[in-house]
RNA sequence: GGCCCCAUCGUCUAGCCUGGCCCAGGACGUCAGGUUCUCAGCCUGAAGACACCGGUUCGAAUCCGGUUGGGGCCA
């Protein structure tokens, strides 16, 4: 019989979700599922003047993207303020506590606090370092540490896992345990994320919370299967890891003792496979809104041929965003043409001649799927007795309006006989 | 400043507990080559680390001590 685990996450709402704190989130949710144990989420939200609810949506919404979803909870301190005060009533007629100047008060005992981290091992703390702890403040409202432990033993919490910076908080922690009459849980005290300076993960460099990343681009699969390798790994060289696999091997235990730097470029390849990895159709319901958005596809547009898009770009997208810079072409016959795409491959003697023979074999082409398109383009650059890329450079040009694009007859298939035509057409045009 | 935590390639890490299989493995990034119509991708290869000093031991990345460096909490 294992004892039932207990975890929560308890973020303040005074900002949003940062990635360090969804890491923390989301390590203790993988513990919960490895255990089958129950995740509590518990808005720490005593200190009324910083706390607003728009950060707690913030909050509630990235967890819900990631995939995060607590058993029980959110139940909010600011509820549950007569628990507080009532323990340390309970403190005060003991004799364990004292007010002073309106606070509860306790003093600490000389002694040394033990106790073994999970992942840090045991750890002593001399006690007379120690200040007394305050209870309940002078206004009534209850301190971090006390509320915390109140609530950590009111919910029957086993296992704590939070990052490191709480270590200098648990030796008090501890004290109120026992004089609460309950038994400490255990700890799990994981690094902080690091910035590239090495310092706490700070605003000022690019995205830090989690609703920033999604709308950059980011999948929850590629965030939580980045900050899972932070700190953590299946110990056998994988790196794309499905988060199914993540929660039958993870184990507190096993996350390491050093702080971990974040590193935007691992985390966008890890996106990029994980963009790899979705079938097409998931793929196309996540460009969805940045499409409708562009105003490039409405309720009309034919799905088939989204979906066909979708595969087209599937393996060249490292972020979601980046369809909007590298599709406009497939959306609009309004778009500009690269002055140097148009200057290195179309201004050259006969590129129009040579675009006008192509219209001409693709128009009587027998299909337009981009295996016929190829047959029908490398026909005619065989009998040119020109290198391929004389003809598929100043077409890729004529039809996207840039030098680098998809595979040019996955292209020319992806729209169609009739702008392809079209698009040829217009730039031999322009050129005579 | 006091106390605490930490220390393997630039970065994320495996190995450390249970010393020899490690002149240290993988991944990102970088560089070079290959593949394709461009780019991306993919494939191959290269450079690249056990912070330092001492101890224990036949033998240390692995154990112990110190130093240095980084981080945290409190002030």
């Amino acid at each position: 019989m294992t004892m039932h685990v207990r975890v929560r996450f308890a973020p303040s709402p005074t900002g949003t979700l940062h990635i360090g704190s969804a890491r923390t989130a989301l390590f203790n949710w993988l513990y919960a599922r490895h255990t089958q144990g129950t995740l509590v989420l518990r808005i720490e939200d005593t200190d009324q003047k910083r706390s607003d609810p728009k950060f707690l949506d913030d909050i509630l919404e990235s967890l819900r993207w990631l995939g995060i979803q607590p058993d029980e909870g959110p139940i909010h301190q600011s509820r549950r303020l007569e628990l507080y005060r009532a323990k340390a009533e309970g403190l005060l007629k003991s004799g364990r506590a004292q007010r002073q100047e309106g606070a509860v008060v306790m003093p600490i005992e000389p002694r040394v606090i033990s106790f073994t981290d999970v992942i840090h091992g045991r750890i002593d703390t001399d006690a007379t370092l120690l200040k007394d702890i305050v209870l309940i403040k002078s206004d009534g409202t209850p301190t971090y540490n006390f509320a915390c432990v109140v609530d950590d033993a009111d919910m029957r919490i086993t296992h704590i896992i939070r990052g490191d910076d709480h270590i200098a908080n648990t030796p008090k922690q501890i004290i109120l345990y026992e004089a609460l009459g309950a038994a400490p849980p255990l700890f799990a005290h994981i690094p902080l994320i690091v910035d590239e300076a090495r310092a706490r993960l700070s605003k000022r460099k690019g995205a830090t919370s989690v609703l920033e990343f999604r709308d950059e681009g980011f999948l929850s699969e590629g965030i939580v299967n980045f900050l899972t390798l932070l700190g953590w790994s299946p110990k056998d060289n994988r790196e794309i890891i499905p988060v199914e696999e993540t929660i039958r091997l993870f184990d507190v235990k096993d996350v390491k003792k050093t702080a971990a730097q974040f590193n935007a470029e691992k985390l966008t390849w890890v996106n990029a496979q994980q963009i790899k990895r979705l079938t097409p159709e998931r793929l196309l319901a996540l460009l969805l809104p940045r499409l409708q958005a562009k105003g490039w596809v409405t309720a009309q547009t034919n799905q088939a041929w989204l979906l066909q898009l979708a595969r087209v770009f599937q393996g060249r997208l490292h972020t979601l965003a980046e369809i909007e810079t590298l599709a406009d072409f497939c959306f609009t016959d309004d778009f500009s043409y690269q002055a140097q795409a148009v200057e290195k491959h179309l201004r050259k003697n006969g590129t129009v001649k040579e675009l006008a023979l192509l219209k001409e074999r693709l128009a009587s082409a027998p299909a337009f799927d981009a295996q016929t398109v190829e047959t029908a383009t490398r026909g005619l650059v065989a009998e040119l007795g020109k290198p391929a890329g004389e003809l598929i450079h100043p077409a890729r040009v004529a039809i996207t309006g840039r030098e680098v694009s998809p595979g040019l007859f996955e292209v020319m298939a992806l729209l169609g006989r009739d702008k392809t035509l079209l698009r040829l057409e217009r730039a031999i045009r322009s050129l005579t």
